[in-house]
DNA sequence: ACATCCATGAAGCAAAGCTACATCGACAGC
DNA sequence: GCTGTCGATGTAGCTTTGCTTCATGGATGT
């Protein structure tokens, strides 16, 4: 029963299918087919079934599967190990974030681990449907993902979570409008209101609709645009309003962003780490600093 | 760093060097060296350190041999995972007993285990110096191995113990002799007798220099036998007396075992099980039926 | 019905890992 | 002190494993 075949396992599972595994791994479909062979003809049980044009884990597949998670942590700890003897943590960590955390935290970040020498930190910015963070672990060490504040993490068993930061939702208007000088505005100001609103899928797009249920009247949508730089120029030029999150948003003079009361509004921000790769001592070192700047950024 | 290789480390620890591990291991001592070569080069530390001709574990060593065993848990885990799914337990399992503890012990267990059907188990009977008892469990899935009963259990971190039996030491005289019609003995009654002790570094050895002690004499050892049936023939035949412990010998017809007060004198008997074999259920099974038998045998 | 996508099988090739043999250092005996 | 032996470690060569490339089959959607 081969390791590489067991963490074959587990990124068909989490990526889906044979193919996309493949591409995480760094090889051919083909290869993981023959691997998930092999791995079935060992375990004496089918391990995944036919559904469609993909494939999916069987119950034996699922707990096989499971079971592949603690050894690569007992891998993971056997390297940590020794790598205690051989000094302070080196390496290079690869941290992912959606745009607008990026922006609010990777250069902090890059700051941060360079002060401490030897820990190469190599970023990306990748931004997806809500359910698709976790996988994004198989590519990246770190993944930094949000979801909307009050509601169940649903991030998956099989990544551990590290909270960063709670950022209020505010509600973005044109500088110039009535409502930029107030100190705070209640749902009913903003009933009738045209929105800017994120695509459908993506994390606090619900937050809006949310908003909506407490004036009894749907938010009209009128555009859908993830990139909150990109709003703030809708919203700056009269487009509409949007609900944008406080800490990583708000650089465009034309934009206020006014505190929305009455209604619980706010997403998390978390960083997602497969829990093999959160026994690696650097991928702690690098969390630590992520954590301490999210809180440093939280006080002011 | 490869799963072979950290198996290869903990078997040159428990082993005490290359090529007695590359015996269990069926290689070459070459292939063992190769291992940790490139073991070594993985790690980055030195992880042996040459002493004498021979070879020891560096404290990094020692680390990441302590980690392999809980990679092999995890990976032993993982095959129960799916073999769970594949039905009943069967397969082979290997057992190993000192001569007293199979002649006692085997027999029945063969008989219980017939009886689940499907399980096949291979019998070994091994008595070794006490400290050599854990590394038994290279060789052999469950090994009976047996200590003073009332000291510390010694077998060291690396073995689950599961306790067995505990066996009191009662002294074996000639049937015909005065003493054979007492109902028990005093230390006192027999202080100045001739002993037939075992082999040094054996099991129970120490056990009759304690006894010793309670009458303030030292034990006059005049011969060192290590197997039970041969000690009974030469108690028989008044070459001296023994401690033989109650369940596990008393076949001969020429010797009477009389209990020993007011000295705790006894035996414990335990099951030795690697911690990543322990995971197998149908070790389980053995052990469970192994300890069924050892409650039985205790009753009576 | 056709084109597409995904998983899987067969053939060939590169690399990893083992065995056999030789070498080197350490210890015990003469 | 020299020699024989034992244990660990290199070297050469072969076997086996595991990958890629290419081809096939089934399922889906247009």
């Amino acid at each position: 029963m081969d390791v590489r075949a067991l963490e074959t396992l587990r990124a068909v599972r989490s990526q889906g299918g044979v193919t996309a595994a493949a591409a995480v791994l760094h090889l051919t479909p083909s290869a993981v087919s023959q691997q998930l062979a092999v791995l079935t003809r060992d375990a004496g049980v089918p391990l995944t079934e036919r559904v469609g044009r993909g494939l999916r884990l069987t119950p034996a597949g699922d707990a096989l599967a499971d079971a592949a998670v603690d050894v690569a942590v007992a891998l993971e700890r056997a390297r940590t190990a020794c790598a205690a003897f051989a000094g302070a943590p080196t390496g290079t960590v690869r941290v992912s974030a959606f745009q607008s955390a990026a922006w609010m935290l990777l250069p902090g970040l890059l700051t941060r681990v360079a002060a401490r020498g030897g820990i190469t930190v190599e970023c990306a910015d990748e931004d997806v449907a809500q359910h698709a963070f976790p996988a994004l672990t198989d590519r990246h060490d770190v993944v930094v993902a949000h979801r909307p504040a009050e509601a169940d993490p649903g991030w998956g068993p099989d990544v551990h979570v590290v909270p960063l930061l709670r950022e209020p939702l505010d509600v973005a208007v044109p500088a110039g409008s009535p409502l930029a000088a107030r100190a705070a505005l209640e749902p009913a100001d903003v009933a009738g209101a045209d929105w800017i609103a994120v695509r459908e899928g993506f994390p606090v797009a619900r937050v809006l609709t949310d908003v909506g249920v407490a004036t009894g009247t749907a938010p009209r949508v009128v555009q859908r645009i993830n990139d909150f730089h990109v709003v703030e120029a809708l919203v700056a030029a009269g487009h509409g309003l949007s609900l944008l999150p406080r800490y990583s948003s708000g650089g465009h003079p034309g934009v206020a962003l006014v505190p929305l009361a009455g209604v619980r509004a706010g997403r998390q921000v978390d960083a997602l780490v497969r829990p093999d790769t959160a026994e690696r001592r650097v991928v702690a070192v690098v969390l630590e600093e992520l954590v301490a700047l999210a809180a440093e950024l939280r006080r002011g």
